[in-house]
RNA sequence: GCCCUGGUGGCGGAAUUGGUAGACGCGCACGUUUGAGGGGCGUGUGGAGCAAUCCGUGCCAGUUCGAGUCUGGCCCAGGGCACCA
């Protein structure tokens, strides 16, 4: 496509108005980001950390930039001070990768990245207050990680334990699960498989509760992200029995949700990494052949040991167990399915209510007792007979039935189950072989003395023997596992501890802080950490003892840095503490977080565990981070593959910002992105669609520039208050105002689209009063700042602005004006629209009908019928029901 | 399997929370401006019908004077979790 002499002239104008405010606002910084002086209404906000990857920024990743830059300037010319920092979540894989493949230091690398979109960024005309930039791989932040970790280990918070890790056997290093998606190795393609390191943790488990709590409060979290977190840490309630194994003196300790069930558990089944395995198997025959097994299962990669419809595999141990509720022995086993750190590792099998034991009781021939009965016998009965009666009754029990329990139906069985019919007792009893498990609740058989008493009570008088017993008792226990922190990389934070052959792991003291990363590690993506190849850095002296010490190379999962970054804005170049209790008192917790829903569970989960420690260490005075939280949808667009998905450089879909802003301008980007659709859903990008704003803002600009040339003062004030265009001014300004606080900046560039059309007549109309015109073209150019800064700056200059529209206050509405003066009334007979008349607003029921019936239309269909009612609702409709 | 979302013209999407469905934009059509192309400007645009009118918000019922909106059931698409005892 050719350019032509004309759209380069437009285009060059534009780029040069937009080099000219941007210009501006960078020079005269303290006259628009003045963050020193938070006022009574401050709101601070602000966006993620966003990652210097190697690639530059496209469209894909504009959304939650012009997003919040669109808040940001609304915010602020509505008079209140916001602080909207930027800084780099500059640690992590890619750097260290891209080192390994190109040869460039991370440091080098992650630098340049940075520069280049602190560059992009200022093309796009954001605000951010770079006086408060945070770079996480500086030691004057990444110091601060340490000194965390060492306040944790002081609370027992940060551990060291054994655990499997991801391993790629052919790059020699741990890799974290997003790393290892599908089971693979992202940089070599070796499947990964499990291998014990010992690792740190951070004790997040601790908190379980509290996060839990917490979620409660977050109103302006978005209902999903509250979902996911409540499922992530899975709280669930049950209890813990003890199962005695009198051949070793031992007991084995279950956790069961369902304690009703225990007499129905007729298995013991451990997780093969259980502690008690090798002395289960110590005199068993087949010890050789069982440990092989064992280890098999134990090495097998974690996406196909815990695929989808993966077969259950399982071994007897041939040692027995008594049920501590029946007395009974019951068979010991191992089994595949059983997660070794959830729970014990080990659970007591009740193959007649649980789907999962039932398929591998069906598989290994272990005993199904049934225990649980879906209605009490009498109930039934009563049940049965009333079913006879009314259909309402009928109806009513089945719903509750439904919700109550359901059958499962054994894996591939085949037909689907039949519908239900309580008349049966469950489904074990249609043809004398089950062919499932009832998981629902229900009334207890064959259970002792708890016999005929309902799940729920028998669950908590269970648990409560059970203690009283002295053999477990009540229990929960969630989903949520410790955090891992330690990596085996080189671009992170250094793990502040040091190994003495005398004292063990001895912490660095505080007053040595920060450990430093050493500037050069050899990156050969072979042999493991390259921080281990740094002798002057391993080597070092025991805190403890001065005797000689190896200090630690693991360096910290990137997300601790992203988990108190927030509040370091606030304080980036304090040297003696992590930032400053009373600024950040004066300006946390974060009033708006915005940011993509792919960190809806780790990293918003880590920041509130981050938060809640900083709350017990005393430096701050609040557990929630983010009070509200925004998360806007992904911009799509057709890729290659013939799918439409997340446009990204890889996905060969991207649509580079650089070029459309080099030619379209800025403001056309951003008005065409915010025009896309509702910002919290996906939108799908299309190559075209950007004419429409484009042509819609430099109307405006047309439109300006027309008014201009008539010689009529541009800061005229309208002769009379109430005319239409008036109406229409003020009613804009209502929708456009209510659009930003709603986040719906579709609908607000949709409105101003509108109120340009109304300007655009009134320019035209010779007849126009000039200071009712220039009125309703300030307004419009104010309106447009948040979306379009540029040219609404240039064209409020125009026309005599003094200041910048960033400092020159919000138009406001009079509520009576924001509506039209006439209303139209909507008349329909029976139901059916059939007329609209135009009636002066506020007008009677009366004169409405007297103005229908004048309606011609209106009349042919009353003609011959006889009126039953009307329905009459002020300003908007008149219902004329006939017969 | 469980838990969320969502389904409206050729397309992206509006709809004051039960009151005129389709705002705004894209696309398309016609007209106009221009030497021509591009661009600009104007008009029209849910479907059927010459018309009166009828039909239309995934499907089936229901509540109501009135349902995109509320209730029950179903279908489809997208996302999250998933052998968590």
């Amino acid at each position: 496509m050719q350019r032509t002499a004309a759209t380069t002239a437009k285009g060059e104008e534009i780029l040069r108005v937009e080099a000219k405010w941007r210009d501006r606002w960078e020079a005269d910084r303290a006259a628009f980001v003045d963050t020193k002086e938070p006022a009574g209404n401050g709101k601070y906000l602000l966006v993620m950390l966003p990652y210097p990857s190697g690639d530059r920024l496209h469209v894909g990743h504009a959304r939650t930039y012009f997003l919040t830059d669109a808040l940001h300037r609304f915010l602020r010319q509505t008079g209140v001070t916001v602080f909207c920092p930027m800084g780099w979540d500059a640690f992590g894989l890619p750097a260290e990768n891209y080192a390994i493949q190109m040869g460039i230091h991370p440091r080098t690398s992650t630098l340049a990245n940075i520069a280049a979109m602190k560059e992009q960024f200022r093309s796009w005309g954001v605000l951010y207050d770079w006086t408060k930039e945070v770079t996480t791989c500086e030691p004057e932040y990444y110091r601060w990680n340490q000194w965390f970790f060492l306040k944790l280990l002081e609370k027992g918070l940060a551990v060291r334990r054994k655990s499997a890790v991801n391993w790629c056997p052919s790059c020699e290093t741990v890799l974290a699960n997003e790393q290892a998606e599908g089971g693979v190795c992202e940089r070599c393609g070796t499947a990964v498989v499990p291998r014990e390191l010992e690792q740190w943790f951070l004790k997040i488990t601790d908190y379980a509760d509290r996060l839990l709590d917490g979620l409660d409060t977050l109103g302006e979290w978005p209902e999903k992200v509250v979902t996911m977190q409540r499922n992530w840490i899975g709280r669930s309630t049950g209890a813990d029995l003890d199962f005695a194994i009198p051949s070793l003196n031992e007991t084995v300790r279950v956790f069961t949700t369902r304690p009703d069930t225990v007499f129905g558990a007729t298995a013991l089944i451990l997780a093969p990494e259980h502690a008690l395995v090798p002395r289960l198997l110590e005199v068993n025959p087949k010890r050789a052949e069982l440990e092989s097994w064992v280890a098999s299962v134990r090495s097998q990669e974690r996406i196909v040991r815990e695929a989808e419809g993966a077969e259950k595999d399982g071994r007897d141990t041939g040692r027995t167990a008594i049920n501590p509720f029946t007395g009974q022995e019951v068979p010991v086993w191992l089994a595949n399915f059983v997660i070794a750190d959830y729970g014990t590792g080990a659970l007591m099998a009740v193959p007649a209510h649980d789907t999962r034991d039932f398929e591998f009781a069906k598989k290994y021939g272990i005993p199904i007792v049934k225990v649980i009965e879906p209605e009490r016998e009498e109930k039934r009965e009563e049940f049965l007979r009333k079913k006879e009666g009314t259909g309402d009754f009928l109806r009513r029990e089945e719903g509750e039935g439904a919700t109550r329990g359901s059958v499962a139906a054994a894996a591939g069985a085949g037909p689907p189950p039949p519908a239900r019919d309580l008349s049966k007792k469950s489904p074990a009893d249609d043809a004398g072989a089950p062919v499932g498990a009832y998981t629902g609740e229900g009334f207890l058989i064959a259970s002792g003395p708890f016999s005929g008493k309902s799940s729920s009570i028998a669950r908590e008088l269970i648990a409560a023997e059970a203690a009283r017993r002295g053999i477990g008792g009540p229990r929960v226990r969630y989903r949520l596992r410790d955090w891992l922190i330690s990596r085996q990389r080189y671009w992170g934070t250094p793990i502040p501890m040091v190994h003495c052959e005398k004292d063990g792991w001895v912490p660095v003291p505080e007053k040595d802080l920060p450990v430093v990363l050493p500037p050069d590690a050899p990156f050969t993506g072979k042999g493991g950490n390259p921080l281990e190849k740094v002798a002057s850095f391993v080597r070092t002296t025991c805190p403890s003892c001065g005797g000689p010490a190896r200090r630690e190379t693991d360096t910290m999962d990137t997300f601790v840095d992203s988990s108190w970054y927030f509040l370091r804005y606030l304080d980036p170049r304090n040297d003696t503490e992590p930032f400053d209790p009373a600024v950040v008192k004066e300006w946390a917790p974060v009033d708006q977080y915005i940011g993509g829903i792919e960190h809806a569970i780790l990293h918003l989960l880590y920041a509130r565990f981050f938060t809640r420690i900083l709350k017990d260490l005393g430096h701050v005075t609040f557990e929630e981070p983010f009070s509200a939280l925004f998360n806007q949808g992904m911009i799509t667009r057709l890729s290659p593959s013939g799918r439409v998905e997340k446009m990204s450089k890889s996905r060969g879909n991207s649509v580079s910002l650089d070029a459309l802003i080099a030619e379209k301008g800025a403001d056309a980007v951003r008005a065409f992105v915010l025009f896309l659709g509702p910002p919290e859903k996906d939108a799908e990008w299309s190559d075209e669609g950007i004419s429409g704003p484009e042509r819609f803002l430099w109307r405006v600009r047309s439109t300006v520039e027309r008014f201009l040339a008539t010689g009529a003062d541009p800061q005229a004030q309208p002769a009379k208050g109430d005319t239409p265009a008036a109406r229409v001014r003020h009613m804009t300004i209502k929708k456009v105002t209510e659009d930003f606080r709603a986040f719906s900046f579709h609908t607000a560039v949709a409105h101003l689209m509108e109120l340009l059309n109304g300007a655009s007549v009134l320019v035209n109309d010779a007849g126009a009063e000039a200071g009712e015109t220039a009125t309703t073209l300030r307004a419009l150019v104010t309106l447009l700042h948040p979306i379009a800064p540029h040219l609404s700056e240039e064209l409020n200059e125009r026309m005599g602005g003094k200041k910048s529209l960033l400092m020159s206050g919000w138009p406001t509405f009079d509520p009576a004006l924001a509506e039209m003066e006439s209303a139209s009334i909507a008349v329909q007979i029976s139901g059916k629209v059939r007329a609209e008349v135009s009636v002066r607003r506020g007008s009677s029921e009366k004169e409405v009908v007297a103005a229908a019936e004048a309606n011609p239309a209106v009349a042919r269909w009353l003609e011959g019928k006889q009126r039953v009612k009307t329905i009459w609702v002020q300003d908007r409709l008149l219902n004329i029901v006939v017969k």
